[in-house]
RNA sequence: GGCCUCGUGGCGGAGUGGUUACGCAGAGGACUGCAAAUCCUUGCACGCCGGUUCGAUUCCGGCCGAGGCCUCCA
C-alpha cells in the first residue's frame, strides 16, 4: 500500500493527511471561469491542477465515489459590458447569452485540448438565482445582512462584523488592513468590508426579481447577485453544507473565498464550509502575475492555434506537461524554453494502451504528497525509459501517465498503412546498401512528414543495419 | 501600513546537520554516409551576515531581494 494522501490546507497552513467526510462520496468544489473572454494560460492552471487531483481521488476512492463541481460564472458586469460592446444591436439578454455561450464553448474546447476531464457537475450561476435569493433571505433573517441605498440603487450587503470568524482563511484582521489600503469609502456600508449579495439593476442592466423581506416589509428588488454568493449556493446545492475540498487560485483567498465562508457558515449556522482549502500559485510572465488587467497574458487558444508565442503552435499535452513540471503552489514563469523542454521530454515517451496497466507506486506516492506532480513527472520519465528498453513495462508507464492525464495518444496505424511503411523502410535499406543516400533520405523525410519516426541501429551479431519505426505524436 | 509566499548550478527542480539527487540544455566520446534515437563520460549551485554545532545548504536570529493579496482577477 502506498503513502496516504496528504494535502496542504490554506486554512491551517499545514500539510495534513486527507480524510474524506464520506469515502463513498468525496466532494470537491473549484471556482471556474467567468465567461466573458478567452481564458488565458493562467486560468488554465487551476483547471489542470485540480484535474490531476480529481483523477487521483478517483483512483484512490473509485470513479463513482468522487463528485467534482466546477462552476461557470455567467453573471457578471464584465459580461454585460462585453455584450453591449460586441452585440450593440441585440437586446441585452440575447447579447449576454451570445457572449456566455460562445465563451463557455471556447473554454470547453481549450481545456479539452489540455487533457482535462469534465467535472461531475458544471453548474451555472444563472441557473441558481432562486437559490441565491433564498440564501440571501436567510442571511437577512439571521441578521447577517442588511439593505442599504448605494449610488446605483438598493443593495443587500453582508454584514461582515456579524461573522466572528471572518478573516480566518486569509489571516486578516480588518482593523489592521485599513491603514494604507485602497478601500474606497462607501458611506452606505455599515462597515467598509461589507460586500454585496444583491445589487439593484438599472433598466439597461440584466436583472432578476429578488423578493426579500427585511425591516418588517417585503419588497421586490430587480437586480443581480454579487460575485461571492453564487459559489456558496452552488456548492451547497451539489455538495452539501460541508464538503471536503475547495480549490482555486491564490488570488481568490481574499476576498472571494473568505466571503464564501462568511455567507455559507452564517447561513448554515456552522463553522466549516470545506475542510481543506487549496490554492494554486500564479503563472507569471517575466516574474509578474499574468493577468487580464495588466494585459500580459496569452490565451490558451492562441497558444494552441496561433504562432503568437515562440513563433509556433503548441500541442495541448505539452502545455499540460509544462504546467505539471512545477509544484502547484509555486509560481511558474511561463517561457518558450519551458515549453520546449516539456516537448523534448514527451517526445521520448512511448505511446501505449493504459488498459490493464498498474499505476506505478512511485508516481502514486509523489502525487499523494500534496500533489507533487514534479516528482511524479520525473518518475514517469524514468518509467518511459524503462518501457522504451523493455516493452513489458509499457502498461505500467501508460497507466501512470494516464493518471496524470499525460498519456500520449498514439495515432492508429491501419494495416494497409503499416504495410506501406514497412515496404518504404525496406526500400530505404536497399537504397542505403546501394549508397543512394539521396533516395534513402527522401524516404526518411517522407515518412517523417507523415509522423513516422525511423530509428536506425546495428545488429550486434551480423553488423547489418536494422531500422525500426514508431508513430510520433 | 497589514498579511502571505518564495530565494539551490544556464533552465526545471529534489533533498539532507557531515559522503552536494535527478531531468533538460551544454561539452567530450561511441555508433552513423549524414541525421535521429541510444549508450558512456563530464563541468557548473545551495541570496547575504551573524549564532548554535566538532561540522550547516539543511536549525535559530537579522538583513537583502523577488512576488502576491488588501480593488476585478486562476
Amino acid at each position: 500500500m502506498g503513502e496516504a494522501l496528504k494535502l496542504y490546507n490554506t486554512l491551517t497552513r499545514e500539510k495534513a493527511e486527507f480524510r474524506p467526510i464520506d469515502p463513498e462520496n468525496v466532494r470537491m468544489y473549484v471556482c471556474g471561469p467567468t465567461v466573458y473572454d478567452f481564458a488565458h494560460i493562467g486560468n488554465a492552471r487551476p483547471v489542470i491542477v485540480f484535474d490531476v487531483l480529481f483523477r487521483l481521488l478517483r483512483h484512490l476512492y473509485g470513479e463513482k465515489h468522487v463528485t467534482y463541481v466546477r462552476n461557470i460564472t455567467d453573471v457578471d458586469d464584465k459580461i454585460n459590458a462585453r455584450a453591449k460592446r460586441d452585440y450593440p444591436d441585440l437586446p441585452l439578454n440575447e447579447a449576454i447569452r451570445k457572449v456566455t455561450e460562445k465563451t463557455a464553448d471556447q473554454f470547453h474546447k481549450d481545456i479539452a485540448a489540455l487533457g482535462v476531464l469534465e467535472p461531475t457537475v458544471e453548474p451555472r450561476a444563472t441557473e441558481h438565482i432562486d437559490g441565491m435569493v433564498a440564501m440571501i433571505q436567510t442571511l437577512l433573517d439571521k441578521g447577517n445582512a442588511y439593505v442599504a441605498h448605494g449610488a446605483e440603487g438598493r443593495e443587500v450587503l453582508f454584514d461582515v462584523p456579524s461573522m466572528p470568524d471572518y478573516g480566518r482563511l486569509s489571516r486578516r484582521n480588518l482593523e489592521d488592513q485599513q491603514a494604507g489600503a485602497r478601500i474606497a469609502v462607501e458611506s452606505h456600508k455599515k462597515s467598509p468590508a461589507d460586500f454585496v449579495l444583491w445589487k439593484e439593476s438599472a433598466a439597461d442592466e440584466p436583472g432578476w426579481d429578488g423578493r426579500f423581506t427585511f425591516d418588517g416589509k417585503t419588497e421586490t428588488i430587480n437586480g443581480r447577485p454579487g460575485w461571492h454568493i453564487e459559489c456558496s449556493v452552488m456548492s451547497e446545492k451539489h455538495l452539501g453544507e460541508t464538503f471536503d475540498i475547495h480549490g482555486g487560485g491564490l488570488d481568490l483567498i481574499f476576498p472571494h473565498h473568505e466571503n464564501e465562508i462568511a455567507q455559507s457558515c452564517s447561513a448554515h449556522g456552522n463553522h466549516v464550509m470545506a475542510n481543506v482549502w487549496m490554492h494554486n500559485g500564479f503563472v507569471q510572465v517575466e516574474g509578474r502575475k499574468m493577468s487580464k488587467s495588466d494585459g500580459n497574458f496569452f490565451t490558451i487558444h492562441e497558444l494552441l492555434e496561433t504562432e503568437n508565442f515562440g513563433g509556433r503552435k503548441w500541442p495541448g499535452e505539452v502545455l499540460r506537461l509544462a504546467m505539471l513540471m512545477t509544484h502547484y503552489r509555486e509560481p511558474i514563469d511561463f517561457s518558450v524554453k519551458r515549453l520546449e523542454e516539456a516537448e523534448r521530454l514527451m517526445a521520448r515517451w512511448p505511446s501505449a494502451d493504459p488498459q490493464g496497466g498498474q499505476v506505478d507506486g512511485g508516481v502514486l506516492d509523489a502525487l499523494s504528497d500534496d500533489l507533487n506532480s514534479v516528482a511524479a513527472v520525473q518518475r514517469l520519465h524514468a518509467l518511459a525509459q524503462e518501457a522504451n528498453a523493455d516493452a513489458a513495462k509499457l502498461p505500467r508507464f501508460a497507466a501512470s501517465a494516464a493518471l496524470l492525464g499525460l498519456l500520449p495518444e498514439a495515432r492508429e496505424v491501419e494495416v494497409g498503412e503499416k504495410a506501406a511503411i514497412e515496404a518504404a523502410v525496406a526500400q530505404r535499406l536497399a537504397f542505403i546498401r546501394d549508397k543512394n543516400w539521396a533516395e534513402a533520405d527522401r524516404i526518411r523525410d517522407d515518412l517523417a512528414s507523415q509522423g513516422i519516426q525511423l530509428k536506425d541501429s546495428k545488429n550486434k551479431e551480423t553488423g547489418e543495419r536494422e531500422t525500426t519505426w514508431e508513430v510520433k505524436r
